[in-house]
DNA sequence: CTGCATCCGCAATGATACTG
DNA sequence: CAGTATCATTGCGGATGCAG
């Protein structure tokens, strides 16, 4: 076990539970359910990269309907995570952005997303193995 | 770094070799899809700093339901993420605990967390400047 | 074009009861 | 204790229509 940002409180039964993200009511469990989606997290991180308009982004996020990006991205928004531009051009122009606040969110999000590509194998691997185990 | 980013990479094969989280048909995106939940997320965090029981994890993971416990951690076992030990005692037990593999993954869960502690002020000051726009 | 509102069908989820 | 089976509910995704 690790130290250093490990601050969870180790021990059932015990102390002082500043911020337990395990607790139903805490505000930061609130906060994890809400980042720790699918569908922010892959926005989030295209956000990162630059900023982008609705469509373009529905035509990146393979497989979001267009009722759960425009719900996401308003929750983003409300968070702080993602800002929201309107350009009042003839054809209005909507851009959306990642804000500081959500950019330093996207460098955990990018570590996860990175372990990902680099264990797929692995866990690949132990599907395999899981699933001949049963046959 | 991150060239036109305008497409990481359209198919796999191409120069970039990683493969494409935002294709839907990108077995690393079904991986995504997997880690970034809520519940996986908590497990997975609990598990990396002890191993433990079924119903301890219930007891620790407020508001997961039987159900979505016992289908996340069969999924984290298939996964390769998480192992499931059985010792034939008279009330069986069983003893969840976090692979070498799966905890390759905790400090990225784990930054991500500290983030949402970090930054919980932020959001909650974001939201209610967002709430207070709206009126 | 951007995006919200609404209805519907379906899959996922939650609550409860029951078995090994 | 560790789950599965069952049923009720929620939520998502899809399609459509509408507004700015």
């Amino acid at each position: 076990m690790q130290e250093g940002t490990s601050r969870i409180a180790g021990h059932p039964g015990e102390t002082g539970v500043r911020g337990d993200v395990y607790a139903a009511d805490c505000p930061t469990r609130k906060l994890l359910d809400r980042i720790a989606d699918k569908w922010s997290v892959l926005i989030l991180l295209l956000l990162g990269q630059e900023e982008m308009r609705f469509n373009a982004l529905k035509r990146r996020v393979e497989g979001v309907s267009q009722k759960m990006l425009s719900q996401t991205l308003r929750s983003l928004e409300r968070d702080g995570l993602v800002s929201r531009t309107v350009v009042a051009t003839v054809p209005v122009t909507v851009t959306y952005a990642i804000t500081p606040l959500g950019y330093g969110l996207i460098g955990s999000l990018q570590s996860m997303i990175d372990w990902a590509e680099t264990h797929m194998p692995d866990v690949a691997a132990a599907q395999r193995a899981h699933d001949d185990a049963l046959n």
